[in-house]
DNA sequence: CAGTGGTCTAGACCACAGT
DNA sequence: CTGTGGTCTAGACCACTGT
């Protein structure tokens, strides 16, 4: 471990830093896959922390599967990449944005309606809860990616007709706006082909085969989770793709054997 | 919390029980979604605990997305349903039996070669390699669903040739004779039209849309994580579809703010 | 103010791996 | 045997929430 003294101002806690200085190893190739890292009481010794705090700091690089311990052996860096193509309920925006190209959008519709039965059960609302629709041709560099059609309560977001702006992102506007933070979303894919209507503003032929993807997502509001936004939305198939991380079921779930 | 005692002789951790008690009150519908959880405190003093083996469990549940914390308010319930439909890095067999359907398979190659140079890079074996070719069709209650192609490292499996079972999960297989027990899989998925071989094992036409998965999967073997199996395969656009479930990033990547 | 979760300490015993 | 991670204790201080 680098030798320069802990904060203890309490700003940030020390365990973070300590996890800070490991990945730190890690992402500069000190550590590499497959390696030892140092023991609990080895950082406990050489930082001049309890083994609980040391350990909190390992645990948490376990959580996510960056490094694993095996009892009697030692804790070693997992050999899995750490990259960042893994899909995040993350905006159109910041994703294009992390993959280097340049987002926009082309806004079609921007309006409050009733919500159509589909989009009132999905979002556990009521029959005629009123939601504002959202439809938006997204490009990546000019070029077109897929259209969505979003419907966000209105309840949520009063007023988001007037304040947003349309080449923002959706997702910034409700946190900076509203106080509304995405932290999980429920996702369907499903390939087909286009509707003519989405066939003609991604300029594909309509036996192109294209994504489809239904989405629910969920705000942390307050102390609950609530359902926010509904979107199914339409990506060209030669243009897009995804990439997932699947790991191994935790919870046999039915209730028991956890 | 249920008032009996813990167990303390050691075979099952004490914040285990505690979380099994916890996702019993949830599970049984006696604490809903968005309910105020036992405080730590609480469950420190009621099952004569100490307050971090209580926060262990609390912690665990947190963790695994099932209850969330607010400083000062307490932990509640999450309304996030525990559904299993969620994609892990199981087999066919397992899906589709979590499904309900009745798995069975085709099997049309099994024989060992020298790895491709996609595969070989893929596995991040040499060149010169020799895996295991498994070219399967894939059916669900004897319906077509998709055709697989995979490639397993025959130093990992060696005379998997002759002791696999066409009809057995070959994940079982694997974990059954040779320990390997597959922990993780990255995958990506894409959309397109079948090849003509596929499409005719598929008894679809060559226009239908289809799933292109490419997926590479790990196994822990001793100390390390080892590439063992690389997937290409074909899935039926009108019979399958992925639900995933996607949370926001903790990792800011690029090796900071985390 | 009291109650909550977030962090931290300085010990402890255990199971397990490797020598 | 030593060293490892896994669990557990009985305290502590802090920041935050709600009254």
């Amino acid at each position: 471990m680098q030798s320069f003294p802990l904060e203890r101002d309490g700003l940030v806690p020390v365990y973070v830093q300590i996890r800070k200085r490991l990945l730190d190893r890690i992402t500069s190739g000190d550590l590499k896959a497959g390696d030892l890292m140092p023991s609990e009481q080895e950082i406990s010794g050489t930082l001049g922390v309890s083994r609980m705090t040391a350990r909190q700091a390992v645990k948490s690089l376990c959580d996510w599967g960056i490094a694993y311990s095996m009892r009697g052996k030692g804790t070693f860096v997992s050999p899995v990449k750490l990259e960042k193509n893994f899909r995040q309920a993350q905006s159109f925006t910041e994703e294009m944005n992390a993959l280097g190209f340049r987002p926009s959008s082309q806004v079609f519709a921007l309006k409050a309606e009733r919500a159509p039965t589909e989009v009132a059960e999905a979002l556990k609302a009521g029959r005629n809860s009123e939601v504002i629709r959202l439809d938006r041709l997204r490009l990546a560099n000019s070029k077109p990616m897929g259209v969505e059609c979003a419907y966000l309560l209105h309840s949520m977001c009063p007023g988001l007709v007037h304040v947003f702006d349309p080449q923002a992102s959706l997702y910034e506007t409700l946190w900076k706006q509203f106080g509304l933070s995405i932290a999980v979303a429920d996702e369907v894919v499903e390939v087909g082909l286009p509707s003519a209507a989405a066939a003609s503003l991604l300029r594909i032929s309509r036996n192109k085969p294209v994504f489809l993807f239904t989405r629910v997502s969920y705000a942390r509001r307050g102390h609950s989770m609530q359902a926010v936004e509904y979107v199914k939305s339409t990506y060209r198939g030669d243009r897009y793709k995804i990439a997932n991380r699947l790991t191994r079921a935790k919870l046999k779930l039915a209730g028991i054997s956890v």
